[in-house]
DNA sequence: CGACCTTTTACAACCTCTTTACACCTCCGC
DNA sequence: GCGGAGGTGTAAAGAGGTTGTAAAAGGTCG
């Protein structure tokens, strides 16, 4: 990703990404995620607290451009919740017709990449 | 993604409206909205007490022109008002023959304007 | 080849929006 | 006041699209 070329890292009271390893640990446990759910983890966090439309992650990560239709971001995002453990639901939201957000767990710290703070209530979506 | 700076809210005694990240909140707990019922309720606070003729409601959240009959609208409404609880019979006003009204409560506050802008007068009564 | 990763496929489940149907209400002329 | 015409309240059903999920298929690399 772009944004974090440096040494910089992700840290909540569960979940820990270190942007230049491109490593995570969930409850001091090392993560092993791959490739692929690395970046898009990585994205999420690196919106913490946005909702990241879709079509933002299909192009940031897969480098799809608009108008085609997968739904290898779903199983991803399913891979994601899996290895995520209980903490799944607080971490990784799903907007309808939107996209997806990444909660932080408790209260987040990020080195570099200023950003925002405030969770967000949910835009777009029914109970 | 469009990141703006500024945000523009509604708030009242129980309700908030954050226009940028089209969310609100009732009683300081997030309130889920569809799509199309955070439009319809943003358009009715942005007319808060003034009576928005019915076929200005479909006009500017449904795109529908004069003459069409449907009955969505109505079932939106319906809708909010359920997801406003308690408070819902002295927010939203029906007008018969004429259309709804948003009443603040409390003393409202309202910094900037939502995106759509609504016209110095009211509007002579549709059809 | 073998193990792992990625993507597609197929179907189920879910969400949102709209229409339908009927009850009730308001207005207006008589 | 009465009664009809049309507007609104409401629940339920239907349509259409989106997402969850497991399994199969395809790809990569030792």
């Amino acid at each position: 990703m772009d944004l974090m070329e440096q040494r910089t890292y992700y840290h909540d009271a569960h979940l820990t990404l270190d942007f230049e390893r491109k490593s995570a640990t969930l409850d001091l446990q090392p993560l092993p995620l791959t490739r692929k759910e690395y970046d898009l983890l990585a994205l999420l966090v690196s919106y913490a607290g946005m909702i990241i439309p879709r079509s933002e992650v299909l192009m940031r990560v897969w480098g799809y451009g608009a108008g085609i239709r997968t739904r290898t971001l779903d199983v991803h995002i399913r891979h994601l919740r899996k290895k995520l453990g209980v903490h799944a639901d607080v971490y990784i939201e799903t907007v309808f017709g939107v996209g997806h957000r990444f909660q932080p767990f408790g209260s987040a710290m990020r080195l570099q990449s200023p950003q925002m703070e405030r969770p967000a209530t949910l835009a777009a979506m029914g109970a």
